[in-house]
DNA sequence: CGCATTTTTGATTCTTATCAAGACGAGTGG
DNA sequence: CCACTCGTCTTGATAAGAATCAAAAATGCG
C-alpha cells in the first residue's frame, strides 16, 4: 500500500466540457486548489477523504466520500481543504454548469454530514464514534451479503488506514485500536485481516453508536 | 435571564408571501420542524443557536448565529436541528423561492463554517477552542469601538452563556471558565461583568487561536 | 432584600493521549 | 526459499487534559 507516485491535475485551466475519466492510485493526493470554480468530480469507484490540516501537521478528516459522491470548488472551501484517494478509485471530472440543483443538494448532503459528525466530535466517547464510523463505513461501501444461514452480517473493506479512522474521529490510532479490539472482543464485529471488518451485531453496534451505555464484558 | 413563555411558530401552514417580522426573547426555542420547505427565516438583530441533541440530552451547539445569517429547511436538517434565540432577537420569515443563490451562498457558507468547526472540535485544545470562539463571536458581534489611545480593542456582548459556550465548544462550562479566567490573568482579554468581554490581546488570541505553544503565565 | 441562577474555583477521577515495545504481514533481495 | 526490512497494527504502562463532583462567590430578578 506505498504512497504512489505524483499527483493527477482536477480542473485544468484548459477545461474539457465533456466529462473525462481518471484513474487514481491509493494514497494520492486530489488537487483542489488550482481547479476552477465549475470543475466538479464525481467517485466512480473507491474511496475519497477530505480533510483539513492545522499549522502544525494536526489533521482531520471532514469527510470519508464513497462512490456517487461529489466534491468541487462549488461544494468544499478549497482554500484549506486537501482531498486523498484511500483506495484505488477512478474518479470523473466535468463542468458543472447547469447543474445548480445537483450542486445545491450535494451542498445539502454534505451539510448534513458534517453537522452530524460534529455531533461526534463534540460530545460522543471514543467507543460510540468508533460505532458510528463503522456503520456509515458500512452504509457506503458494503456489498450486503447475507450469510446463508439467513443471518445478516455485513462485511466491507475498511479502506481507512487506524491512522485515518483517528484522523476522521478526532481520536488518537491507539484509542481506534484498542475501541476496535474491545468490539471484536464482545462479539459486535469480527476481523482478521485488519481491513475486511465484518459487523456481527448491527443492533448492539447502533446502540452503541446511539449513546447506550455499553455493558463492557471483557474476553 | 428567565427563559420566556411558549414558542413562536416559524412557517406555518398558512404561509405569507410578504416577509413578516416577529420579536423573540431571549432563550427562546425557534420552531424549525414544522416548517414548509420554503420557509425561510432571516436574523435582523440578536444570536441564535443551531444545535442538536442526542437521546441521553447531550447538546451539541452547531453554530451561532448573527444579525444576517439565514436559517431554514432548505439550509439544515430541520429533522435533527433545533434553534433557540440567546438574545432578545428580531427575525424575518420569507418564503424564498426564486432566491436560489442566495439560498446555496448561504449553505456554502454554513458548510464552510461547520467544517472548520469539525476542526476544532476535532484537534483543537480546550484553550485554543475558546480562543477561536471568541475571535468568531467578535467578528459576528462586536461594536468595533476603538479606544481614544489608538490601541484597538475590541469589546462585544457574550450572549452565549458559560454552558452554550461548552455545548458549542464541546467542553464542559467548567472548562470554558477556566480558560476565560486564564485568559484574563494572561491579559488576552479582560472582564468585569461575565457577558461584556473585551480583547486586549488579539494578535496573541489568534495565535493561541492557531495552535501556538503558549506560555502560560500565571497571576 | 432575598432567592434563584450563573459563574468561579478547588479537589479528584476518568478518559484518552502519549510513550514504548512487540507482533504481524507484505514485499525485497540474497 | 528464507532472512530481512518496512510499514501498520496491537497491546501495555504511564501521563496529561478535561470531566466530574462539590462548594462558594457573583449576579440578576422579583
Amino acid at each position: 500500500m506505498g504512497a504512489s507516485a505524483p499527483v493527477p491535475l482536477i480542473g485544468n485551466p484548459t477545461d474539457r466540457r465533456l466529462p473525462k475519466q481518471t484513474r487514481i492510485a491509493s494514497r494520492t493526493p486530489i488537487i483542489l486548489e488550482g481547479s476552477s470554480y465549475r470543475t466538479t468530480l464525481r467517485i466512480l469507484e473507491g474511496c475519497v477523504a477530505l480533510y483539513q490540516e492545522l499549522a502544525d501537521g494536526r489533521r482531520l478528516i471532514l469527510d470519508i466520500l464513497g462512490p456517487g459522491r461529489i466534491l468541487g470548488a462549488r461544494l468544499v472551501d478549497i482554500r484549506r481543504c486537501k482531498a486523498m484517494a484511500l483506495a484505488p478509485s477512478s474518479i470523473e471530472t466535468f463542468a458543472a454548469d447547469g447543474e445548480d440543483g445537483i450542486i445545491a443538494d450535494a451542498l445539502r448532503h454534505m451539510l448534513f454530514r458534517a453537522q452530524a459528525h460534529a455531533v461526534l466530535l463534540g460530545r460522543k466517547s471514543a467507543a460510540e464514534r468508533v460505532a458510528t464510523a463503522l456503520l456509515d463505513l458500512a452504509d457506503q461501501f458494503a456489498r450486503k451479503s447475507r450469510s446463508p444461514s439467513g443471518n445478516s452480517r455485513t462485511t466491507f473493506t475498511l479502506h481507512l488506514q487506524r491512522i485515518d479512522l483517528a484522523d476522521w474521529l478526532g481520536l488518537t490510532l491507539e484509542t481506534v485500536c484498542r475501541c476496535l479490539s474491545a468490539f471484536k472482543r464482545s462479539r459486535l464485529i469480527a476481523f482478521d485481516h485488519p481491513e475486511i471488518i465484518t459487523i456481527s451485531d448491527r443492533a448492539a453496534l447502533e446502540a452503541l453508536a446511539a449513546g447506550s451505555p455499553l455493558a463492557a464484558r471483557a474476553a
